[in-house]
DNA sequence: TTTTCCCGCCAAAAA
DNA sequence: TTTTTGGCGGGAAAA
């Protein structure tokens, strides 16, 4: 597709919020109402929603980030130049997408130093090749500010009020309550010198805004990868409430109650589109009858020398497909790669039929409550049945990535060739390079989360020695206490009557495709 | 029901 | 001032 004439971007340069781009080429001049509950606020034309030609419903997983973060992928190879700078607005026409969505991926991008603004509206794309010094870097960071036993911290303090929350009668508040004692003791140098007042106030919708610090997108996405980076590897997981309360609460003013749902809400966006970048997984964990969301750290090891293959990360993503957002043609595409090589006759191995199977397995599983080393030959054998239908599917899917990348570069992690294109220079998109990508542990290996709970710091990194008690907080400031102060997380978690940690297992990982 | 997260309002920052 | 950027939460789809 030629590039658009850049005298008229100039023009549309100012896409009006709210604008909706049905059609590319179709210039909004038609103001239809956008039906009842918006109103726009001045009588910019809004494209109503696509009810009404649109034969074909946008189910909202079209519209989801991480998919609009593909597309963003193939967009800006398409659009960028030898210069590899990107112009959001072309992006945002190309993919006739709103530019505020623009923007989250952008910043998710910058925050994976991907990209950066050269510009008013102008990027320069730099490719996602030093990932794993990145990634080595916000280890070190999340080590040196004391993350990882943070991580321990909440993991623990939060495991003990799901025990002792009592089935219906009292609210976490109850049970929990006394754990955010209302008193910080500390000499409360940090957290925003706004004062944080206790839960139930609501703050001013302006006063908490914070462009730069703990709640930018990119600081969030950093963050929360450093959380995950405070894992040793294989067991790089943090299950949401955890890495909530750790990276958008303060657990000395605010204790270790998750937060409320609405303030997770960047959560989601940043893992829906590291989801789609292929560097972490979704899985869900079993603990008791309630299912948490786990993620999963899957990208590259860090290192500082290390080189990202791109490459290799599309290739996983696809043959993990449940990791993308499927589209119609893909996932038609996959099935019946699945059917002719599986022989799995009418009835395709959907994702349908493997959800089904997994309850029922982790079911079984929780009855299981064994101490520490996990039955392997349990696991093995709930999962085999499902590991033998499962593997034929990948292998299927793997062949499908195969032939999608050699054919159709569909997800470029960096700038592809297309046909028809001139070839992008070669620092844009260089000779593949030797990797190693770090083995995600199988289904049947994975370890629940009391693992992780398990993690001793020292042990992970013994050249960094942790202070005796630190704590830092969302800013990244750390403090450090001596072991007998008040402040302690640890002291509000000493109401149990043994301040271990629970030895028995609490769930099981399900859904690992 | 709860969880997930799209959507776009609107304010801060930048031009 | 205008425009760009992006924090934020309502509310609805999905689970």
């Amino acid at each position: 597709m030629p590039n658009i004439i850049f005298n008229c971007e100039a023009n549309k340069e100012n896409i009006p919020p709210g604008t909706e781009f049905k059609k590319l080429d179709n210039p909004p001049e038609t103001p239809q109402r956008s039906d009842g509950s918006f109103h726009s606020q001045d009588s910019t034309p809004v494209i109503a929603d696509d009810t009404d030609d649109d034969p074909e419903v946008t189910s909202r997983k079209e519209k989801s980030l991480g998919l609009l973060c593909q597309r963003f992928l193939i967009a800006i190879n398409e659009e960028t130049s030898d210069s590899r700078e990107v112009h959001l607005e072309t992006v945002a026409r190309k993919m006739s997408v709103e530019k505020r969505r623009i923007y989250d991926i952008v910043n998710v991008m910058e925050a994976l130093d991907a990209m950066h603004k050269t510009n008013k509206s102008y990027y320069q794309w730099q490719g996602l090749e030093s990932l794993p010094k990145l990634m080595f870097d916000l280890q070190n960071e999340a080590i040196e500010e004391g993350l990882p036993e943070r991580v321990l911290r909440v993991e623990q303090a939060m495991c003990s009020f799901t025990e002792l929350a009592s089935p219906r009668g009292l609210s976490f508040k109850d049970t929990v309550g006394s754990f955010v004692s209302s008193t910080p003791t500390t000499p409360s140098t940090s957290f925003d010198s706004v004062k944080v007042e206790m839960s139930g106030e609501k703050k001013s919708r302006v006063d908490s805004r914070d462009r730069q610090g703990r709640n930018s997108l990119a600081q969030l996405c950093r963050r929360f990868l450093m959380v995950l980076l405070s894992n040793p590897k294989n067991v790089r997981k943090v299950s949401l409430d955890v890495a909530s309360t750790v990276l958008i609460k303060d657990p000395e003013t605010e204790g270790f109650e998750p937060p409320s749902r609405s303030r997770c809400r960047r959560l989601y966006d940043i893992a829906n589109v590291l989801v789609a970048l292929g560097l972490i997984k979704k899985v869900h964990y079993l603990f008791g009858t309630k299912k948490i969301p786990l993620f999963v750290y899957c990208g590259p090891e860090p290192e500082e020398h290390g080189t990202f293959d791109v490459f290799q990360s599309v290739e996983r993503l696809l043959s993990s497909p449940q990791n993308i957002p499927q589209t119609p043609v893909i996932k038609a595409q996959t099935d019946k790669i699945v059917q002719q090589i599986a022989g799995f006759g009418k009835r395709t191995l959907s994702e349908q039929n493997l959800k089904k199977n997994t309850p029922k397995m982790a079911k079984i599983k929780s009855e299981v409550v064994p101490s520490s080393p996990l039955p392997e030959d349990n696991k093995l054998f709930m999962f085999a049945e499902l590991a033998a239908a499962q593997k034929i599917r990948e292998d299927a899917i793997a062949q499908l990535s195969r032939s999608l990348i050699r054919q159709v570069p569909p997800l470029p992690m960096s700038p592809l060739r297309l046909p028809g294109l001139p070839s992008l220079p070669s620092t844009v998109f260089p000779s593949r390079p030797k990797f190693n990508f770090p083995d995600y542990p199988a289904p049947s290996t994975i370890r629940p989360l009391v693992s992780q709970m398990t993690f001793r710091p020292e042990v992970f990194k013994p050249e960094v020695i942790p202070p005796k008690h630190s704590m830092s907080n969302i800013l990244g400031e750390t403090k450090f206490f001596e072991h007998n102060t008040t402040s302690s997380p640890f002291q509000v978690v000493t109401k149990k009557a043994d301040t271990t940690r629970p030895k028995k297992l609490f769930g099981e990982i399900q859904n690992l495709q």
